[in-house]
DNA sequence: GGAATAGTGTCTCTAAGACAGTATCTA
DNA sequence: TAGATACTGTCTTAGAGACACTATTCC
């Protein structure tokens, strides 16, 4: 064991971070890819992500937050950890690490202008760079397992929000239709919701729906339920 | 963006796996410790763990069983990636990386013999170097978590097994009496005990117990149900 | 036979789903 | 008023827990 105080005994592995950024369109997850511009698989659409930066990122979150905000302009999203990828193959650049992490958005935060930016239903994913086709569908399998007992979906819809609104993206997410009252009665047990009395979303020929925000203490924190919405 | 081929822009990582060993004892769950040898945290208990090796080990992986084996004479275990730490602030040496995994033994594999090895109650956690302290209760709760809907705690058992005592077990890792019928039915649910004809375990006075042994195909791989064991 | 634990049959209770009813908007 | 969707009341059904009963061993 060694004991260099400041540096590295073992310097040949490289330290990256990468983000599956997911949101909904037209009722399907889709995620975001970048064409990339360097070797290695230039050109090639991969994840958003990049070198950990040790002087300018406190930890490996940050880093997966500012390559959020340095290429796709996103701010606060929800942002967790998904898995660590690692091995001499990955990479032909050498051994190398990538932490990976998962962010959900409302679609609407995304910016259309960017060049290189490809909206991709994540069930017809493209040739990717590195292993990210597997990451992607990790992070997809992820989503839906916590999206069956957590209120993990509503942070792909832009607030305030409607119950009918919020199932059908539950169902997106999980790929089939849910019991009305079922769902109802789950999210009054989750408890995140409030309504905004008095707020009635018109703007069909049919009977407005209550809107709701999230409550405060939800904004960054998941909701959960001990039995799941299916079974 | 680099285009060095081969060696690293940003060498300044230090890159290491920890594993959090654990195991049960007199009906508690508890992890496998070690005195460090070395700075920092010198004389400190902390989880085994090492630096990657880029030569030695295809992945993180084979990293974190690598330091099973050769710290804890530990040779096939139950053996999952739980988190990734990383930050400048958790290791005085530097901007650091640390890929834990969670390993699931029967605690007649663990050697008695060695020296420095504590084998502590994961209730009664000492003073631990790093943020180790941290990530055994990451662990404990993942390993209660995923036990309530899969086959996790078998893992924790020597085979071949009896129902009474598989009960045993999973109310230890849970942490709560599990009604008897119910139990029964959810092990039959997830299919992965098959009765060994004609034995049985004898050793009281009282009936003996059917013995079963874990079906092939989950030696490495859980079995799931999709509404968990307790409500 | 008595004590002890293994294993099972069955009733109750809770929670999820089905379904139909009422409510409230536009055209 | 007709049509559409929001919301709710309530019945049915399925799964989990309670409990008691039988089974099999040792003493």
């Amino acid at each position: 064991m060694a004991k260099s105080p400041t540096t590295t005994d073992h310097p040949s592995v490289i330290c990256t971070v990468d983000v599956a950024l997911l949101t909904l369109k037209h009722d399907a997850l889709h995620v975001v890819l970048l064409k990339r511009q360097a070797e290695p698989f230039s050109g090639i659409p991969a994840l958003p992500g990049g070198y950990v930066h040790a002087q300018e990122d406190k930890t490996a979150w940050d880093a997966a937050a500012r390559v959020l905000r340095d290429k796709a302009s996103i701010v606060s999203p929800y942002l967790e950890q998904l898995a660590t990828y690692s091995g001499a193959e990955r990479d032909p650049r050498g051994w190398s690490v990538s932490i990976v992490y998962y962010a959900l958005v409302p679609s609407d935060v995304l910016e259309p202008g960017h060049e290189d930016v490809m909206l991709t239903p994540v069930s017809r994913l493209p040739k990717l760079a590195f292993d990210h086709k597997g990451i992607i569908e990790l992070a997809v399998s992820r989503v839906r397992a916590k999206s069956q007992y957590s209120s993990l979906p509503v942070y792909l819809c832009s607030e305030p929000i409607t119950l009918p609104r919020l199932q059908a993206v539950y169902e997106a997410v999980l790929g089939e239709s849910i019991n009305k009252v079922s769902f109802r009665r789950k999210m009054d047990e989750l408890g995140m919701l409030e309504p905004v009395e008095g707020e009635m979303e018109a703007g069909g020929a049919h009977r407005p729906a209550q809107v709701y925000r999230l409550r405060k203490e939800f904004r960054r924190e998941l909701s959960i339920v001990a039995r799941g919405i299916n079974s």
